[in-house]
DNA sequence: AGCACGCCGACT
DNA sequence: GTCGGCGTGCTC
């Protein structure tokens, strides 16, 4: 018998290796595997078994099948497309999406019984009787979903009687996977005009336009595992995703799984090999949950499906989640949820790609005041100021949605007039005006002394407002309210978990926020927010600026729901604004389509990205001679602000396949450029 | 990736 | 003359 191995290594070749007697009832297509290559012992994942090989010459054997998680062939394939659609090394891609290692998961599993409100009552009492039970309950509430006995040991060291009495006091319960679907008999309402069931039973894509779309969303996951299949929901981020796994635990029985980049090697790898075992029924997860070995799978949602980051930026396979989920499920239904879509997706449902469903129950839009930045001061304006007074006297909240973290929104040279920026992230860099000096907030890199990095002048100007200085204001304007702020650097220091329990239990008057917060559901208790320094937004050299600041501004007006919303800028006449303003999606919808399709940019084209690191080619000329047999438009090179040094190209083209192919051709005549296929940003 | 091989520029 | 950069090819 042979294997044929994927070793995780940037290659795409498969390499051939014998199956010794003792491993060939353990092995199968999709387990990983230990080999020796090249002298070394590597890790690699069977993409087939056969009895032949190719190969001339002596084959090595396989060492080791793993006991760890392992692919089904449906979610191998499934990746391997993934892949190879967005042209990334097969054996690093495929190698990525496997968890490591799998909690070894012998013994049983529980979870908690009761409401959150109950547990933390009993946990007081709780606390003075049986300690030992009480740091168990503890470390349930830590965990997202369910425990298996020997975590919460590895934790907290042998817990058999705690668990005992806790399971007798009805405040944890044992998860039993059983093979019936608990949710079956479910009665399901079929009084809407749109019947799911329908759709789930046959291939559909729909995309699904309107505000409160989680009453949708559990209706289908119902509808789902009442026809005994699994389902799974996308969320741009990991926060997101934990408040819709929370909100769908409470409306059906079954478990509902979390996984995304950050849990743990072991969590992730437990939720995939329950997910292989068919008992990870409901599965909630950022974009990587796409690639879970889900079997019969029948449903998957994409929430917030015009969000980028459901683009895989950093790593390969740069990978937009939007698009391949569309590929995900042959029988059953994809998703996609927005309250503003994405241009793309419109497009695909005014062509007859996705089918389009409004929800007819929901609210209509808030409707945005927009503030007139020329005639006002910013960042708190007259009309704000006296807006936030009022919903504060009310005793209600403000959310102050700011586009960028840090205190100005840039520090430009007076005498270069170029703005600053970390030569290793290429972003502008942020000043903290404590401390008085310079730092990247990405690398946190720290620049002593206040001058130009390119010319060395000392005469520098700030522009902007960051989410520290409009922190800052508020504080000034209202010494009374409590201020909190949310960013990346908030929510590192204080942990995700913490900042959004914050944000629930609202202990704050006014809460300044990086755009994060311009997602989600409503929260009852905000009485108005504002869009402050969106000007910015709309200046990014991008070609979807109009759109981000469209959907940015919607985001953020949905978070309120009895109350006002508004936007300061000094551009009120913007379509995207104006649009906004109104809540007309479909107008804005229109003039953009207007201008990407005069530059031909997409939905009306597809694009790649290409950025050159040989350096014996530097000017890019190889590049521009092999592109030039393509019928694609080429823009560049130009240089890359985040890597000084190197060049990028962007590719226009009338379909995905020429592009890839024009891509296919670079790498051919140079292999050290990075290729990502439909970027989501510039 | 990591390593061997082979090709051209500046150096004890 | 070579040392060494980098680009190319190969690995079961």
């Amino acid at each position: 018998m042979i294997a044929q191995v994927l070793l995780s290594l940037p290659i795409d070749t498969a390499f051939d290796f014998l199956v010794p007697e003792t491993l060939r009832s353990s092995i199968a297509v999709g387990k990983r595997v230990r080999v020796r290559f090249r002298a070394a012992e590597r890790g690699g994942i069977v993409l087939s078994l056969s009895e032949k090989t190719e190969h001339v010459g002596e084959l090595e054997r396989v060492l080791d099948v793993s006991k760890g998680p392992a692919f089904s062939p449906e979610a191998l394939f499934f990746s391997v497309c993934v892949a190879e659609r967005y042209l990334a090394p097969l054996g690093l891609a495929v190698n990525r999406m496997l968890p490591r290692r799998a909690s070894e998961e012998k013994g049983r599993v529980f979870a908690v019984a009761q409401s959150l409100g109950e547990v933390s009552a009993r946990l007081e009492s709780l606390s003075r009787r049986a300690p030992r039970q009480a740091a168990v309950l503890r470390f349930f509430l830590t965990v997202p979903g369910p425990a298996s006995e020997r975590e919460v040991r590895i934790a907290l060291g042998s817990v058999r009687a705690p668990l005992e009495g806790l399971v007798r006091a009805g405040l944890v319960r044992e998860v039993v996977p059983s093979p019936v679907c608990p949710d079956e008999g479910a009665t399901v309402p079929r009084d809407r005009e749109t019947c799911w069931a329908d759709r789930l039973s046959r291939s559909s894509r729909v995309l699904l336009m309107g505000k409160d779309r989680w009453d949708t969303y559990v209706e289908l996951v119902r509808e789902a595992l009442a026809s005994g299949r699994r389902a799974l929901a996308l969320s741009p981020e990991i926060l997101l995703a934990r408040q819709l796994a929370t909100h769908l635990r409470g409306c059906v029985k079954s478990e509902v799984e979390l996984y995304h980049s950050a849990s743990s090697e072991s969590e992730r790898g437990g939720v995939w090999e329950r997910a292989r075992r068919g008992e990870a029924r409901v599965v909630v997860g950022t974009r990587s949950a796409l690639f879970l070995p889900l079997p019969s799978l029948g449903l998957v949602i994409v929430d917030e499906e015009q969000d980028r980051s459901y683009k895989q930026e950093e790593m390969v396979p740069h990978y937009h989640a939007r698009s391949v989920a569309f590929d995900r499920v042959r029988e059953g239904l994809v998703l996609y949820g927005s309250e503003a879509p994405s241009l793309e997706s419109f497009h695909a449902a005014e062509a007859g790609k996705l089918e389009l469903a409004r929800l007819a129950s929901s609210r209509p839009g808030q409707a945005i005041r927009v503030v007139d930045l020329r005639k006002e001061r910013a960042p708190l304006s007259e009309p704000l100021e006296s807006a936030m007074e009022m919903v504060l006297a009310a005793g209600r909240q403000v959310i102050l949605g700011v586009n960028l973290a840090g205190y100005f929104q840039a520090v430009l040279c007076k005498d270069c007039g170029r703005p600053l920026r970390c030569p290793t992230c290429g972003v502008s860099l942020s000043y903290r005006p404590g401390r008085g000096q310079l730092s990247c907030y990405l690398c946190g890199k720290v620049y002593p002394g206040l001058l130009c990095g390119e010319c060395g002048s000392r005469s520098l100007r700030f522009v902007g407002m960051g989410s520290e200085r409009v922190e800052e204001v508020a504080r000034e304007r209202f010494p009374k309210a409590r201020v909190a702020r949310i960013d990346l650097e908030t929510l590192r220091t204080s942990g995700e978990e913490r900042a959004v329990e914050q944000l629930l239990r609202g202990e704050f008057d006014i809460l300044v926020a990086t755009p994060m917060i311009a997602k989600g559901q409503a929260l009852p208790r905000v009485g108005l927010v504002a869009a402050v320094g969106i000007d910015a937004l709309l200046a990014l050299p991008d070609f979807r600026a109009a759109e981000w600041t469209y959907q940015y501004l919607v985001g953020l007006a949905g978070r309120v729901a009895d109350g006002e919303a508004m936007v300061e800028t000094h551009y009120p006449e913007h379509y995207a604004i104006q649009a906004a303003a109104r809540g007309d999606y479909e107008g804005f919808y229109r003039r953009e389509c207007a201008e990407r399709r005069a530059l031909s940019y997409p939905p009306f084209s597809h694009l790649a990205r290409l950025v050159l690191l040989a350096k014996s080619d530097p000017t890019g000329k190889r590049i521009s001679a092999a592109l030039a047999a393509f019928d694609v438009e080429v823009l560049g090179p130009s240089p890359l602000a985040s890597r000084a040094g190197h060049a990028k190209f962007l590719l226009k083209g009338r379909d995905e396949e020429t592009v890839r192919a024009a891509c296919l051709a670079v790498r051919k005549e140079l292999a050290k450029v990075e290729v990502d296929l439909d970027p989501a940003r510039l």
